[in-house]
This record gives C-alpha cells, structure tokens and sequence, in this order.
DNA sequence: TATTGTTATACTCTATAACTATA
DNA sequence: TATAGTTATAGAGTATAACAATA
C-alpha cells in the first residue's frame, strides 16, 4: 500500500501548511514583534550567542537577509552584536536583557491569540494537531537533507 | 483537560509549522510559482471564477493586496479578469487555460518532493500528518476570522 | 585567495488612505 | 451615500551582486 503515499494527500497538507503559515504571519498581535523577529529571537534564545553564518544558517535566510533583521533587532534595543575574540572578521549576536525579558512575554502572548483559535477546535482536531507535531519535526528534518536531487 | 490547551504544546505546534514552510520554500522546484501565488492559484482552481471581494476574502488579505497579487497573475497569463454580468463595479477573476495546466504540473512536482521526504518517515508519522490536515485547515479558519481581540 | 560580514539595490507581499466608477 | 475595485505609497522580509576586512 506504500506503492504511492498518496501524493494528492500530501499536496493537500503541504497547502494547509502555506496556508497556516501566512496567516500565522499575518496575525502577529505582538505589536513589538513580528514574525521573523520572534522567530530569530528564538533562536537566539535557546541557542545563546553565535556567529551571523550560523544565525543565517539557522533561520534559512541569506547572510545579507541576517544582517538587516538583526539590524532591526538591534534598533530596538533587542539584539546586540559583539566582537569575535577568535577571528576578528566575525561577529556574535546574542540577546540583550531587555530582549530576554520582552522575548518570553512575547512568545507567551503570541502564542495565546493562536491558543485561542486553537481552543475553539473540535477535541477531535485538537488532538491531531498535537499527535501530528513531532511528525511536522520529522518531516521537516527530511526535508532538511537533500532529499531532492536534480542533478 | 480543557481548562488550558497547553501553550508551549500550541507553540511548538507553530513554531513547526513555520519551520517547515520555510523548508517547503527553500526546494520548491517551481520557480514559476511563489508560495503566495500557489495559494491564489489553488483558491481559483478549487472555487472556480470569484468576485475580487470574495477572492480577498477567501485568502485573508485587503482588496488592494487582491489587486496586486492578481496583478502579477495576470502578468504571467495565469489568471484572467472579466466583467460581472450583474455589476458593473465589480470584476471576475479567474484562471486562464494556461494557468489551469501549469498549476497542475507545478503543484505535482513539488508534491513529489514532498512525497518523497514524507514516505521516508514511519507510518506512524505519517498516519499522524495525514489526520492533521483537516485539522490545520480548521485552525487556519479560525485564523482567518478576528479571533483576536486586544481591544 | 578564501571567508565573514555589510552595503546597495530590487522584488514580493502586505497594509492604509485616497480615488474612480457604479449602485 | 454606499459599495467594488484600483492607485499611490510605505514597510517588512527576502534575494543577488559587489564590496571591505580579516584569515
């Protein structure tokens, strides 16, 4: 029965995902914090400084994309770059104390609005979502690789 | 169970489903097609010929932001405005033949990718995905209502 | 020379405000 | 007046190409 994972219903999943994320993007009713700030700022919250490549590298954007986002953190008091003391072309971005304090009510008040929309969801869809989560991890993981290959 | 559905379970939920748009995006083998554009196209291709009014509606977004992304459809000669018979103010869009035909080849190669990322997985992950799309697609409409009040 | 990051520039997607044409 | 849609303009987030500084 694996002849063919049933490719109309991955499609459809793939759409539902797209669609999620947009309006996911669209909501932020943190005023502070959009998107992909949270997004950066989470990362740099659970991974502690690091260098702007590894950043990029983390969020999957482009060098130039990681300098103008965190430029827009630092601006707002946020962010703060230091200097590498081992290699002096490199930068370290970490989050300041305000950052810290502003990110974690963030989060929290983020993920309220989508809890609300989440509650309002029949047992049976709640419970899907929740089963489903380590397997939206495992699949992105695969898709992490290079499972594509279009020589 | 009820009284609170679990906020870092919601948020990871999200945060999940952000990371793995972002994967989706980043091999997405269609070059024809931006993740916004692959949604309008899907919407007019499932919901047939719509007033713009109804097209924003359907894709949560502001006419003018209809506008310029029907614009842009038009442009590449996959979406076609009309006259509505009815009311003269308003306008039909909907896909041209040309769009019909590269949005069901764009939408299955990019699907097969995605096939093959999800049939590496257990088939207990995939079970799992699977169950969650209806439910994504409900959480993404209540989204796409004003649940958030910060009044 | 190769690597790390920034600057310059442009494209996509979104929004609000002001406008046009029709109802 | 009210409604359907467009135009004007702006902001966020992304990219590629060219550059500077350091290794």
């Amino acid at each position: 029965m694996t002849e063919s994972a049933d490719i109309e219903s991955v499609g459809e999943l793939r759409r539902w995902v797209t669609r999620l994320y947009l309006a996911l993007r669209r909501h932020s009713p943190s005023d502070e914090l959009t998107a992909a700030n949270s997004s950066a700022i989470a990362t740099l919250l659970d991974h502690g400084p690091m260098r702007m490549g590894e950043f990029a590298e983390r969020e999957s954007i482009r060098l130039p994309s990681a300098t103008a986002l965190i430029d827009s953190l630092v601006r707002k008091g946020q962010v703060q770059r230091s200097a590498d003391p081992d290699d002096r072309r490199a930068v370290l971005v970490e989050l300041t104390a305000h950052g810290r304090e502003l990110v974690a009510e963030a989060r929290i008040k983020r993920d309220v609005a989508l809890t609300t929309a989440f509650e309002s969801l029949s047992p049976e869809h709640q419970a899907a979502l929740l089963a489903a989560t380590p397997a939206l991890a495992a699949l992105h993981a695969q898709l992490g690789k290079p499972p594509i290959n279009n020589a």
